[in-house]
DNA sequence: ACCTGAACACCGTTCAAGT
DNA sequence: ACCTGAACACCGTTCAAGT
């Protein structure tokens, strides 16, 4: 148990990140406050402050370790499916809706723009590019096997991280029909997505 | 100069809306508050109340009267390309890019659940869903010209506005590399998108 | 019916003080 | 260096009271 390094409790600042994404998983993005996160991490209400500079620096680390998770996830799946491109495409991307599903607040954290000056953050920069280069690796895989346009694969990237993005969010913000929900399984609809973008 | 209905200042309900519009553009998500709101509409912090349940019902109004206003932009330009269907489909999307931009904090306020039960605000729905079926019917007159690929058009709806969407989320979010937003013009950006999922 | 002003619990942030 | 507790300005919401 490779704990406590100084007097108090050792590494706070990861504790705080920790309880915050808790905190957020049980409250939703308005319920999350420093207070209660401190309070969950047993500090008092200005001990944060030690670590952070303000909230937006707490919820930037909040975001950064989620897109570090992201990526593990995706990689991970990637990696899985290495020799079968067009599958890599389409697990890949329901790992990515169901990374949504699992923890739909901190998802919105991510990308809702609850961080305001993100480019302040060159960790979050970064692990938001390492997320970016895998698609475009995942979709330069797809572009060799025929199964996607070629052309840039930035673009193609963008393409296929969009399409898949903004069914996340249209689905986490309810705005999907429900008489589509019903018709379908969300499976079957991320794939149906995909196809689209998809060669014949 | 059609004002004044009763002694105060006769339609407190919409002026709040429209304050609350305001603020959102000046102050961003985070710094529109109630009681600021009601400063700017020149009434009592409470006097809210006698409109609105709480803050969250406000929003629900600030949502459904933005979705109606995108109604009104997309239809206009529906109506005034109705007889070249790629077009149509090219130049709603921009439409839609382009409201995303205008008012950036009012586009999160709308898709990025800041607004938490939806479903308790029908007005809100029934402005969402109107939206859906505007979609849907130039996806119709796209298949029906051979542009999109034939099928469910709610799904093939779906498609094209998760694109259009996920690529306005990404943008506002500053996600899309700079790379990217150097290499050709945001309208040129759109086309390419949209390109992914017609036919040849 | 609509609005005000005091009140309450809660929030983010600062700062002097403690270890 | 890290943490506490008091303090300040601000917030959402309630409620008795006024018109």
């Amino acid at each position: 148990m490779p704990k406590k390094r100084t007097y108090h409790h050792g590494d706070l600042k990861n504790a705080l990140i920790k309880a915050g994404v808790e905190i957020l998983a049980q409250d939703g993005v308005s319920g999350m406050s420093l207070r209660k996160v401190a309070m969950k991490a047993g500090v008092s209400h200005s001990a944060p402050y030690s670590h952070f500079a303000d909230k937006q620096a707490l919820i930037a680390a909040i975001s950064t370790e989620g897109f570090r998770q992201l990526y593990e996830r995706m990689s991970a799946v990637a990696e899985g499916y290495n020799s079968q491109p067009s599958k890599q495409l389409v697990e890949a991307a329901w790992t990515y809706i169901q990374f949504a599903l699992d923890d739909p607040d901190r998802f919105k954290v991510m990308f809702s723009g609850v961080l305001e000056k993100e480019k302040e953050y060159p960790e979050f920069v970064a692990e938001s590019q390492r997320n970016f280069q895998l698609v475009k690796s995942i979709v330069e895989s797809n572009q060799a096997a025929g199964i996607l346009r070629s052309g840039s694969s930035d673009l193609m990237a963008l393409s296929a991280w969009g399409i898949i993005h903004g069914f996340a969010m249209l689905l986490l913000e309810g705005q999907i029909p429900h008489a589509i929900l019903e018709l379908k399984s969300l499976r079957k609809l991320v794939e149906f997505q995909l196809k689209q973008i998809m060669l014949a």
